[in-house]
Order: C-alpha cells, then structure tokens, then sequence
DNA sequence: CATGAATGAGGTTTCATTCAT
DNA sequence: AATGAATGAAACCTCATTCAT
C-alpha cells in the first residue's frame, strides 16, 4: 500500500517534469513560468510545489539526469580490446552521446542554450561536467600520443575542440529542431574531422 | 553647441551600456536589473529609460556591436593572394576572432552562454548570424575541396564542428576568466587541429 | 467495545489538543500551523481534520477548558460564613485562579497574549468571558460597600483594575516562563495590594 | 528641490501609515493584509514596498511611535517639588498616558491586544517595554518606601499590578470603542485604588 | 477511522516601466 | 535631459482544507 502510493508520488513527480521539459523546449527556461508548467501537467499548484521547491529545482533535476545519462555514454576506450579497434570505439562514443542528446532533443537545447547563466549553482555544476569531459578526452589524447597515434598537441585545448564541434553540431540540430537522419554518418564525419582533419592526404 | 549636446547624450549611453556590459558579465543578463545597471552607471532610472527602451534593447545593442564587430574581422581569402598563403589568411581570420572575443570577455561571455533563451528575436538575429558564419564556412571548405585543398566531407557539417571549436575555446576561456597569453599560438593549433587533424602523419 | 471506540477517539482528540498546546505555547496561535500541530501529535493530516473542523476549532476548544476551569475556581463569597471571613474567601478564589493558570501556563499565555484578534467569534466570547468577571467582581465590591466594608468608588472601574492588576500578574510570568514559588504569598500581596492599597496606614 | 522630494517621501509614508493604523484598527493585525492597506491609502502596491519591507514592518513602526509617545509622557516624579506633591505628579503621569492612549484608540487596541505574539522579536521589544515600566514604577515604590510613604511589599509584584490596572482600563475602553468622558477622574480613580485601596477608612 | 497527496485561494513580493517635477 | 517616486502586472509561494484510497 506504501509501496503504491510511493509509486504514485514519483508518478506525479514524473508527470510534472515531463510537463515542465515540454514548456522549457517549447519557450524556453527563463520565459517558462510554473504556471505553464502545472497547466501542461494538469496539476494544481501547490502539488507542484509539494513536489519540488521552485522551477530552479525542477531544472536541474532534468539537467542532472541528462548529464548523468550521458556521462554513462561515454565508456573508457580499451587499448587492448580484442575486437575493437580504438577508433570504432570512439567513435561508438561519439555515436552513443549524439543518440541520446538527439533523442532528448528539448534538453539537450535547454541544456546547450539555455543552462549558461541561470544561477551561479548551475554554472559551477556546469563547469564541472564539461571539466570532466575536458579531462577525459584530453588524457585520452595523451594516451594516444603516447602510443604514437596522436601527433604533438596541446591536449586541452584540442579537447575543447573537440568538446566544442560535438556541442554546435547538437546545438545546430536542436535550433532547427531537425535531428539527422542517419546519426552514425554523423558520427563517422565527426571522427574523420577530429582525428584525420580537412586537408587532403598527399 | 548642439554637437556637444549630441556628444554629451553619447557619453550618457556609454556609460550605461559600459555599465551593463559589467552588470552582464558579472551576475549574467537574466539576473541583472536595471537597477544593478543604474546603480554601476551612476544615472537615475529615468535617465535609463530616456536612452532605452527597456533593458532588452541595451542587451541587444551590446550583443549587436559585438557581432558586427566579428562580422568584420573575418575577411574574405584571396586565393590568389600574392604574398600570404590561404593557410595564413585563415589564420589571420582566426586570430582577429579570439582577439576581440578575449578583450571583450564579458560581451562574449554573455554572447556565448547567455544570449539563447532570451527572447525569440534575440534567438532569431543569433540564429542568423551564426548561419551566415555556417555559411562563409562552409563555402570556403567548397572552393576548398574544388582547388583539391579539402577532402570531401559533408561541408555545412564541418563548418558547424570548426565554429563550435572556436566558439568552445572561447567559451572556456571566458568561464574560467583568464584569457590565454598567446593567442597566435591558439589560433594556430586551432588550424592545425581543423586541417591536419589529430593523428600523425604516417 | 463502543466505549472503547469511544475512548479511543477521545484519546485521540486529546493527543491532538495536548500537541495544539505545545505548539501554541512555544511558537504562538499565528505562527503554529496544522502541520505543526499533526506533526507533534503523530498523527496524519487527514486525522487531524476528522476530529476538528479546523485550526480555530481546537483554539476555541482549549481556551473554552481553560475559561470554564478558571470560571469554576470562583466561588461566590458567602457573607455569612462560619468560618472563613470573607477577606479569607476572596483570597482563596484568587489563589485558585492563580493556581490554574500558572499551571497551565501555556494556555495561559495564549489566552492573555494571543486570544485578542484571532478571530471576531473568538473575540466576543472573550469579551463575554471578561464581562461576566467584570461583573462579578463589581457586584461584590457593590455588597462590600453595602455592608460598609468597601469604599465609595466607581466600582466598575475598580473592578477592572482588579481584573488587570492580576491578568498582568499571571502575563508576566508567563512571559518570563517561570511562576511564582509561592501562589499564596502572591494572592496575599494581592489581596494587600487590591484592598489596603500601597500607603502607609496612619 | 530635494528637501520638497524627501518631505513628499514622507507624507507618503505617513499617508501609508495612518492607513495601516486604520485597517489594523479595524479588523486587527491579523486579518489585514497590504491589500486593505493599500487600498485604505489610495497607493499602489509597489509604493506600499517601496517604503516599507512589508506589513510586520509598518507594525513595528507604529508600535515604535506610540511606546515612545508612552514613555515621554511618564515623568520622573520630584519628591522635593515646589508645587506638585507627588501624589499630584503620579496622578499627572497618569492622566497623561491615559490621554495619549484613549486619544490613539486604534493604536492601543493594537499595543494591548494583539501586539503579543506577532513576531518574537516583537515580544522582546514589548518585553523590554513594560521591564522599563515595571523598573519605573518599582523603584518609584522604593524610594516611597524609604519616604515612609508606601508600606512595605514586594514592589515588583505591586508594580505588576499597577501596570495591568491601567492596562486593562485602557484595554476595556478600547475594546468597547468607547473613551471615558472625564480622563482625570479616570486617573484619580486609578490613584485612589492603587493607593488607599478599597477598605474604608477605619 | 486513518492516511497523506492534491488542491487552489490568498497572500506576498519583485521589478520593468511610466510620469510628474 | 535628468530625476526618482509611483505604478501594477506578473510572478512566486504557503498552507488550511479536501478527498480518494
């Protein structure tokens, strides 16, 4: 009985955060006010607030998800994989993250447009999720240095290259609200870019 | 004396839109007030809104100059230049870009992170100006690919990874407020990055 | 069984009324909420709701065992008594008074700080309530002068100094939260006070 | 220019506060609510918290003035007066604090029936009020006490008493919005009970 | 009877904008 | 032009009360 009214709780709390991505993706974070968000959901206003402390709240939760399914996208690459060349895991990588941001299509525009300057709470978890990312791939590069795969660069800032050519594209997509047919293709483009550049091969 | 009446209301709207520039950069533009504004410009409510109509259109202006200013600073390549390679000339252009968006850190603060979500117009004269870089990109990578320069590539694709890289740096640049002491060298690992790609060249 | 029921329903109301008197008692009628009160009780919101119509009610309900208690303890002063004079009788009936509301000294404090602007309803049973002692006490200090024991006074106003003089008595030790060691001794200097007045007897 | 502003300020403040005093008045502290005062005042919302934080605020002040009106009108009595015995000059205490309190009925309906308990940091400040009172009037029993004046008691609890007699006056009249024709007789009434007491003579 | 999630009226507060001086 | 007090729409949030389980 307990058990059923707790699933009925996270079911409203569900429910309200659907409502609120939809109103977050549809005008906007900041334009967005909770009573378009309970309108949607079509629940009263203190049920919302019973269930979380204000739209700041509600936000980062949705923000929090996402990072984290994304952070989980991202698996170590295996230099020593016995079937999979580093390259196809990367980009597997590449593959998995533009799947899930595509996919999430309203967050990801929310969190790529909208999650910079919100407050300064934001920011700071912000800045720590993309220094995780920075971190990953440039010790990743490093790596591939040392194994003579990767030329001599500054490996921070080509991770935020890197960093930076995933985001726009995403960024791109969701402005226009059309994701890309064929999302490996991308993949495929984005790792040829990276990793083998624009010039032709002499 | 007219002139002077004309250069003193000038100066009465730079000092406002020098004070919002530092109100933006420092608590961002959705948590700004006028207030904040007025109070670093030193004016009288009235005053402010004698020079703007409200406080998007300051927001607006700021971002606007800001942008003709990039719009500016990226010249056309000369293929046929005689003395400087098309290599270098984009460089150049490179170069030009991170220099004002590092002097004007707070604007490009606020241009980057916070200038999406905040109105549909304001979105949309965003939406437009990154096209037309989308677009000068991507052509350039076409006469590219027809001098036999650039590989073939999916270009309006790349040209979104090569503007998310710059934007990217920039961006982290701006967040962690410490602008790099070489921005030659930046730029010139940006091109190497875009053009010769990550991996060594066998 | 009935009356089992009927004795736990009551069990219940008072745990509810006990937890109403705390929480009034420490943080006052206006600042205690139902949430509060059902939290100190132990008991659901739903539960507090089927045994009070609302918050009011259990207020009404405690200040009317508190009135009814403190009316009781009054005794109608028997002129003819055999033993007791009637000096003595009054006595005792302020020692009573006393008695009761130092020992309920939450609901004490409520009464005398708080009971005031609740509520119009609340406020005229209070007026009644104070009526009606204001009455006794000058109906008796009417038989004193009567019988000659009391003076030619306007024994209405008088009446209200007495209901002052020990409603401030008992306010301000409640304020203090700490009652007197010996209720006798404070009736006595009531008495003193009410009856012989503060100048030195020539 | 500006003296003309700050005293327009003013007048607005005032015009707000002899507002509030007339909502609180009238249907208490509690049930008003900055709409009533508004409203009552002829200003818009914005004004009302523009200069005052909120409506415990304008409480405050109101209290503020009138305790201090209260406490100027009590003198410290000259026991070497040249002209005044101090009988004379306490009875003039008297009449003068009554004066003030039946003239400023709304006020004082609020100071004694619903200051308590609106707010802790309200309690102490009455809290400290009525010590100062009580300290007064105690040390004021001493000194006759040392005079040969007043008998022995314990002052502290007489001064109690002397406090809530004039209280519960003011409180009683206030409470039936009716003012006592003759102040003064009222005051020689209270002197007359405070101090003979109510035995006859013997 | 007990429960506690849901409700929404009622209040508070903010702040961009106006306007009289 | 400059001023800053006044405005009031638009948001926010609380909490007494209801109601389905």
């Amino acid at each position: 009985m307990e058990a059923m009214a707790v699933k009925k709780k996270e079911a409203r709390r569900d429910q309200i955060l659907d409502a609120a991505v939809a109103v977050f993706g549809e005008v906007g974070y900041h334009a967005a006010n909770v009573a378009d968000i309970i309108a949607k959901a079509g629940v009263a206003r203190g049920t919302f607030y019973q269930h979380f402390e204000n739209k700041r709240v509600v936000f980062d939760e949705l923000l929090d998800d996402l990072l984290e399914r994304v952070r989980d996208a991202i698996v170590d690459v295996d230099m020593a994989h016995p079937e999979k060349t580093v390259y196809v895991q990367l980009q597997e990588n590449v593959e998995r993250v533009l799947g899930i941001l595509f996919q999430e299509r309203a967050l990801a525009r929310i969190l790529l447009a909208e999650a910079s300057g919100v407050d300064a709470d934001l920011d700071l978890k912000l800045a720590g999720f993309y220094d995780g990312l920075l971190k990953l791939i440039s010790e990743t590069l490093q790596l591939g240095q040392m194994a003579g795969m990767v030329r001599a660069c500054d490996t921070v800032l080509v991770a935020t290259c890197i960093l930076g050519s995933v985001k726009e594209l995403v960024y791109q997509h969701t402005l226009r609200n059309r994701p890309p047919a064929d999302v490996a293709a991308v993949a495929r483009e984005i790792m040829a870019y990276n990793l083998q550049g624009l010039f032709t091969r002499r």
